[in-house]
DNA sequence: TGTACATCAGTGAACGCGCGTTCACTGATGTAC
DNA sequence: TGTACATCAGTGAACGCGCGTTCACTGATGTAC
């Protein structure tokens, strides 16, 4: 796992950047065969290198997978936030949540394999260690953040509460432990299906179900946004 | 692809046996270490036979990857129409929806792997043929056919309708193209959206994305499906 | 009902391929005095 | 500033493994007369 601070002498450079082009290399590969069959022996000899040199930088495949898997999700992450932080006005919480959401898909369109690896099957064999959740979390804190301002700001609901039932409400409280946020059941559980509704529009879209049935993946996709945000609540 | 009628000889009542045998076998390999790890030779092992002898039955492993690939939407379709057509009472829509919902939810949790071969990442390098939309078709159109049903009966949507844009209009008229429903845009799009729903939520749920966050997942299913159900107006 | 021929399931060996990982090695780069 | 030693990147061979697919074959099952 590469993860040094400051880079002082050329061999560090040097370490940085082939730790940075082996990553490259393993992404284009992924793009190709998938990540089950990212394979150490082909990064190594797209760079040129015997196989057994990879193992100067990774211990093992597995651990290749889950910096990649890392990387990914702070890519994302970063481009969600940065979408998010984009906007001036920050009382315009339409406008974050559009942003927002379109980053998501934008993000996902230009780099469709590494989606299918973060939200598509698991690896089989492979077990992501702590070290995801974190960088996982940044999408779901963005959305959440959102409408627990919302809440926060007493914006009212244009479309009547439902009673959120006790087990439900009991079942939410692993979000509340997690994070920070002030917010009432009411719309946790509408941003939990929004977040629903996103991945699953992407998942759909991305792995092929819509095809044929809708045809205009941008302007459905753009009319769901605008549908969430206004179930939220969003002014 | 084994597509014969009547079994006549004791030959065919063998073939089709062995058939059977042989995907039964690859359904359990399939959920050990998924479909591109997928290997006719593990197969053959399994059954005690000589890897070539698998050639007698399925011309390749692509052609075995897509019959258990129809199979398994034929499994889902069927589950989710038996549910909806268990229900007694035609007119109780709300009831068929649960059930239709909740037979989706089953059968996933029921054959994760078999879920994460339909709905997660496509199988790189492996493009699925036309044989499988009929199959893939089966679930959506059960959830069509009840937002359609409560449009036919004129029932009242309890929430604002919104403007529906031109361009999602037009976007929609895939739908409308390969299915015979009478349908107003605004329920053609909730129904979409709830389709997104759940299966956003299944992916999320059983690729590991609410893991802490939500702690019980029949319960918040149970209630999504139930808001679903209420935003499509059905009573 | 019996025989001759055709069909087909299953065998076993082979082709050519790729994989992850280990290990003793060489030579270059870095460090301490 | 120069030298001696330690660190570490990259090499090349090897281990042991599994894969999809082809092919000539054998023996059993099915069919037509």
């Amino acid at each position: 796992m590469p993860a040094q601070s400051a880079p002082r002498t050329a061999r560090d450079v040097a370490r940085l950047e082939l730790t940075r082009a082996i990553m490259d290399s393993a992404r284009r590969q992924l793009a190709e065969v998938g990540p089950a069959a990212l394979s150490v022996r082909a990064v190594a000899r797209d760079l040129g290198m015997v196989s057994s040199a990879v193992y100067r930088y990774f211990p093992s495949r597995d651990a290749l997978l889950t910096a990649l898997l890392v990387r990914a999700y702070d890519d994302l992450g970063e481009a969600v936030e940065r979408a998010d932080a984009g906007v001036r006005d920050r009382a315009d919480l339409r406008a974050r949540w559009r942003r927002a959401c379109h980053a998501i898909r934008g993000w996902a369109l230009g780099q469709p394999h590494e989606y299918a690896l973060l939200y598509g099957s698991p690896v089989p064999g492979y077990a992501a260690p702590d070290d995801t959740v974190a960088a996982a979390a940044r999408v779901p804190l963005v959305l959440l953040a959102l409408a627990a301002e919302a809440h926060e700001r007493g914006l009212t609901l244009t479309t009547a509460p439902m009673p959120v039932p006790r087990k439900e409400h009991r079942a939410l409280r692993g979000i509340r432990e997690l994070t920070e946020f002030t917010i009432d059941d009411e719309r946790l559980v509408r941003c939990l299906m929004a977040w629903e509704n996103v991945f699953g529009h992407l998942s759909l879209e991305l792995f092929g179900h819509m095809y044929r049935g809708v045809l205009d993946y941008d302007a459905h996709f753009e009319h769901v946004v605008d549908r969430l945000g206004n179930d939220l609540g969003l002014p």
